[in-house]
DNA sequence: TAGACTTGTTTAAGTTTTTAACAATCTTTT
DNA sequence: AAAAGATTGTTAAAAACTTAAACAAGTCTA
């Protein structure tokens, strides 16, 4: 169980509940029951009606959920409502297409900044935010405190960066690399995104 | 429980152990037992033998396991040794970024062609595979049957080249969409890659 | 050959996750 | 305004999964 006493899985499934309210929302509709809402999404109603108690009481008996409403409180506990600071560091291949594809906005971040070492970056512009120096990060996390961070570089690089980040106030990272931050630092939030590690368990499944 | 018997948090680990057993290899290492490999890895030793014990029997009693041959008979359950061929579909940001970015090679797959709908595209070359129109999909696949796709595109356009692809003897997908393609295609291999998602989950975890 | 070590494997414990059930209560219909 | 129907929040039970503990059997090292 987390700090927060709300189990991965149900948080892990929040997401997806966002985005089908969404879908739904687009679709016209104004409300729903949990049982509709289990048949689109494959769950049990029992399921969606126990996440949902875990954080507070958003249907009405023989009603159902207002559809708008339920997403906007999800969208209060995810935490969207209140975008926190994050930076991009290194603006490589993946570090460019990430920074390209996210909408960061909706996804409860700013990204305020990108670095990397490689001094022809520097100055660049990636929708409207500037890729600086990382010999200026130290200068630029004090100023602007960012909350996450996003990390695009390679397994060597990463453990420096991560010590550092993490005395200058960094608590949550979206790991793109190798390297098992929540090793070295337990008390840090991690989310871990390995390409890798995920076209291994394609091939494992589609070979057995 | 998986169709394989074996279950999906031990199949989850088998990278993990893959990539650490690559990193004993570069320290010149040669052998190792239980319980260093869970020190190193934050894990228990028996958890690492009873992983193991899945697969076969790797190690010798008072000797602990040889780091070369246990890494590539994981190399081996994974299906590493053959490489199967894969296509990746979209190639925007992200899909060239994919395309730079990994070494499919060494993660069990080919990549044997790529595809978008813009014209501008096709003919250019990444990584010595070309872009072709996505009108050329049917002949491709008719001649090359890939075994696996990379899903790059937006979640409007996937449910149809889903539906395509599958017909056409795709069985496993990466899938960076938003598109639930196992919810239409419940005997397909899917792993989902949704960065968005977890963004939100680390939104939650560094709100709460 | 003896002592130390480490595996494979079984068994048990613990935890998490899911499902089922139902009283309470709201909506809709007549 | 009352009755019938619907659906929630919540509790309790069941099922599934995951981890940990323990140890006989076998191998290494000195």
């Amino acid at each position: 169980m987390n700090p927060t006493g709300i189990s991965n899985s149900v948080i892990n499934r929040l997401p997806r509940y966002y985005r089908f309210l969404g879908e739904l929302k687009k679709e016209g509709l104004t409300r729903i029951s949990s049982r509709e809402l289990s048949e689109r999404m494959n769950l049990t109603a029992s399921q969606i009606r126990q996440d949902l108690n875990c954080f507070g009481e958003f249907g009405q008996q023989g009603y159902g959920y207002n559809i708008e409403l339920l997403q906007s409180e999800i969208a209060k506990i995810l935490g969207l409502d209140k975008p926190q600071n994050a930076i991009l560091i290194g603006v490589g291949n993946l570090g460019k297409a990430i920074a390209h594809y996210i909408n960061f906005e909706a996804k409860g971040f700013h990204l305020i900044g990108m670095f990397d070492t490689k001094e022809s970056l520097v100055g660049q512009m990636v929708r409207n935010v500037p890729i600086r120096h990382i010999s200026t990060l130290d200068e630029f996390c004090r100023e602007n405190m960012p909350r996450a961070a996003i990390l695009c570089i390679p397994k060597e690089a990463s453990k420096e960066i991560c010590d550092q980040l993490i005395k200058l106030g960094v608590k949550g990272f979206l790991n793109f690399s190798h390297y098992d931050i929540a090793l070295d630092h337990p008390n840090v939030e991690v989310e871990n995104i390995h390409f890798g590690d995920s076209l291994m368990t394609l091939s494992y499944k589609l070979s057995n």
